[in-house]
DNA sequence: TTTCAATAAGGAATTAATTCTTTAATGGCG
DNA sequence: CGCCATTAAAGAATTAATTCCTTATTGAAA
């Protein structure tokens, strides 16, 4: 019993998790807008989605709603930033810094979700030694000597033949989590968590119903 | 019954097609290594995932493997791209030249998965009637009076407090299906198409497994 | 030639996710 | 004060997606 719990711990289902940045997003505005309430009905209808889903999603944080009124906008936003771990500002390593890693080193979105990336990792002698917007450049052979700083998050912007190789080497030096975003998925220790974020997927979904309507 | 058909078509399920994309890049990859045939259980044992869930998903193509050996490499890849839309060329607008619409619009990447950007549309004076990398930035007032030209495509890279506006907007003026890469789930007639590409969900999912571990 | 291991593919079973239903609470209105 | 409409939340039912099971095929090795 116990072991099953170690082992099959009741996981908040993914899709709720990356439901759950949309409806921060859209409380924002409700804040902005100086609302203080904001009730489930009425994010699911602005948003168009069924209004229990969004009640169950919230269900999985610790916030309460009031009945009749819903969810004080507040607290709400507290719990969401904490629970979706925006507000603990994790350490992470890029490799790879091409044009889609120059363009994360130096996006403020980042640290605002709570990722700071301290450093990047590349082959190319041109980059490698220099600094962009205060993150150093190593040669991507020199990692295993950072093992020891223990940053447990990589982002995976190289080349797509290289994916699968510089995944292992991230892993070596102790990566524990890879925010994937070559269009491979790369095969990795069970115990280590890759988020792929294929930026074209989605236009494979959206040709698919837009010429799936004749 | 044949109206049953009509509203409720069989669609390829959204997870299978956001899969695809990963095989289609796998697969060049074992092209350029000159192989001629790939398994699925070789494409899910290189991805980590279930050989079967490779097979049902390449079933929803035209695609027809052979026992013993697996699918052809070359075919393999003409359907896969073709079933995905990446192989004819979808015009598109870009509503919000900003930092990632300017990104998008000088994106060599997006040819490559059959969409063009013609024309982008912004409110901002220092920016409409400037061409970039030959594309056109209107006035967004203007936009209606591009109605008659057709095109189904809009991608959203507003600031997130014009999103469900400029959505709006979008589809007055015939936009079928919209690209969204705010972090807000836009309202929108049901039958226009939305797909939703927020950068930081996959953030969410990620803190959360990793913290989750303790 | 025969056997065997690897495979695709279809359908069944299972599991995960979403949507529906019911209940209880409560603020606002008459 | 008493009703009513609105809501959260828990659990049931439904639907969607994944994984398992079985069958038939076939190239390669013995
Ligand atoms: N550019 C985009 O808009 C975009 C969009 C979506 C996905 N992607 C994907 O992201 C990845 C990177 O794209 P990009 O356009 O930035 O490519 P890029 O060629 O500009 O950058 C790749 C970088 O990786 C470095 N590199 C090569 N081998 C390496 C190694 N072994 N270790 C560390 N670094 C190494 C290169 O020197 C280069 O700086 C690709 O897989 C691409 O498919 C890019
Ligand atoms: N920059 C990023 O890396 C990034 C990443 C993920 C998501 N996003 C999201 O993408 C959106 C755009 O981000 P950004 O960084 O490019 O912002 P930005 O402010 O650089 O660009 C927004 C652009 O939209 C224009 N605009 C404003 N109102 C408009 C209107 N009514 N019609 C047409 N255009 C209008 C502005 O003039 C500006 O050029 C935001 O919602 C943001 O959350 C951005």
């Amino acid at each position: 019993m116990e072991e099953e719990n170690r082992k099959k711990r009741i996981l908040v289902p993914e899709p709720a998790l990356r439901r759950m940045p949309s409806y921060l997003a859209y409380i924002k505005l409700a804040r902005k807008d100086g609302m203080k309430y904001v009730s489930s009905t009425h994010i699911a209808r602005d948003m168009g989605v069924d209004p229990t889903q969004v009640t169950k999603d919230l269900s999985y944080t610790s916030i309460v709603g009031k009945t009749r009124v819903g969810y004080e906008v507040e607290p709400l936003i507290d719990e969401l930033e904490n629970f979706l771990g925006f507000r603990i500002m994790d350490e992470a390593y890029l490799f790879g810094a091409g044009s889609l890693g120059m363009a994360l080193l130096h996006d403020h979105g980042l640290k605002q979700f709570g990722l700071k990336v301290v450093a990047a990792f590349d082959v190319n002698p041109e980059i490698v030694g220099k600094n962009f917007g205060g993150v150093p450049v190593y040669h991507v052979d020199d990692f295993l000597q950072f093992k020891e700083k223990g940053i447990q998050i990589g982002i995976l912007t190289v080349p797509v033949e290289k994916a699968q190789e510089v995944a292992h080497w991230m892993v070596k030096g102790g990566i524990r989590a890879i925010w994937n975003f070559t269009p491979v998925r790369i095969k990795v220790e069970e115990d280590v968590i890759v988020q792929n974020t294929s930026l074209y997927a989605p236009l494979a979904v959206m040709f698919n119903r837009l010429h799936s309507k004749e």
